[in-house]
DNA sequence: ATGACACATGAATCTACTATCATGTTTGGC
DNA sequence: GCCAAACATGATAGTAGATTCATGTGTCAT
């Protein structure tokens, strides 16, 4: 909104930034963003309480960063995914398995980003509208490919996204017992 | 946690308390649980501050209600679909259609079971349990009737609601102007 | 028609953070 | 080694809204 707090200039300066993010993924993700006030993020990084606003705007703004540094992470991490897989089959099982076991590593990141809907909604659809684009994509080079039959890529995109977001929840963060694989196996069907 | 705030005894408290619930619904699906503020809520219920305490413990409680009462009303409302429709089939239609709809004519109360989510884990849990063993029961019906192949009903259960959820937030909140017969009938395949 | 209890009020209290700022320290290019 | 800019600090100002309370008024069973 106001000054736009430009990129650390200094080595010093990254780390500090670093320490914040890691300290704000763990504060907001444990105890919400609510609980998590900037002092207990500063605490947890090891800094004074102004240095948060030598690096964010608001209180808010972390928030942000996080969504989109976690966004790029974990399309990274898909991207590799599908560019090793055989085919669209095994590309859409090894995501999915790979979206409910990132839930149960990251619990913490995974609430993040289901808050952010409610710190900032534009972030937060940016997000899946970003994760839709390139699945679309995907699927139609397997279309290209012969893989699979045509049709509305888009809304078909959106499904298999909703797919593992529903599933990332419910078996990545609520029934963290059960055997991911038997439960991948099951919903390939 | 403290005094469990009984139920109103007289009509008059019955209607007051009706009041906040339509007012908070507003309020807070509007402008969500944390701007949403006790004084707007009962300004806009046309009661004093303080009578909203006599009603509910806290900001929280009432979110709280409006979840457990939206749980109501929808499980109601997919029984009805349920036991109207002729097979397994149609229902799965006649649901996932009601639930994009649902979405679409309430997005503030849709939004509210999301926020819910960090307002109060249990009750949002709870509220999708619910849904997941009254689906599960429905699916176990469908078995029974030869309709559909047995297999890990639980898994069905959660999968087909976690596509309901995320395609009535697609579909019902964001892309608001696509066909949603055109998009349930995509889904169906 | 009255007493007891339910309900209503809104001003005041209490608490808790966010964001700022004046001042001091470190970094890195020259 | 020097200097300008970057970075760091923590005490405090400022705000805002949740909850309480002392004091009423309405309801209804008897």
């Amino acid at each position: 909104m106001a000054k736009p707090t430009s990129a650390p200039r200094t080595s010093r300066g990254e780390l500090t930034r670093r320490r914040l993010l890691d300290a704000a993924r763990i504060e907001i993700g444990g105890k919400g963003f609510a609980e998590a006030s900037v002092s207990s993020i500063t605490r947890q990084a090891g800094v004074g309480q102004g240095t948060y606003y030598i690096y964010f705007q608001s209180k808010e703004e972390i928030m942000r960063a996080l969504v989109l540094e976690m966004g790029r992470d974990l399309r990274q991490q898909l991207s590799d995914i599908n560019t090793t897989a055989p085919n669209r089959m095994a590309a859409e099982r090894a995501g999915l398995r790979h979206f409910i076991a990132f839930a149960r590593e990251n619990p913490d990141l995974y609430r993040i980003v289901q808050e952010a809907q409610f710190v900032d909604d534009e972030v937060y659809r940016a997000y899946f509208e970003e994760f839709a684009s390139g699945y679309r994509k995907a699927l139609e080079l397997a279309v290209e490919a012969g893989e699979m039959s045509r049709g509305d890529l888009e809304i078909r995109a959106w499904l298999l996204l909703g797919l593992g977001r529903s599933m990332g929840e419910v078996y990545g963060l609520w029934q963290t017992e059960v055997d991911i694989d038997y439960v991948v196996d099951t919903i390939m069907d």
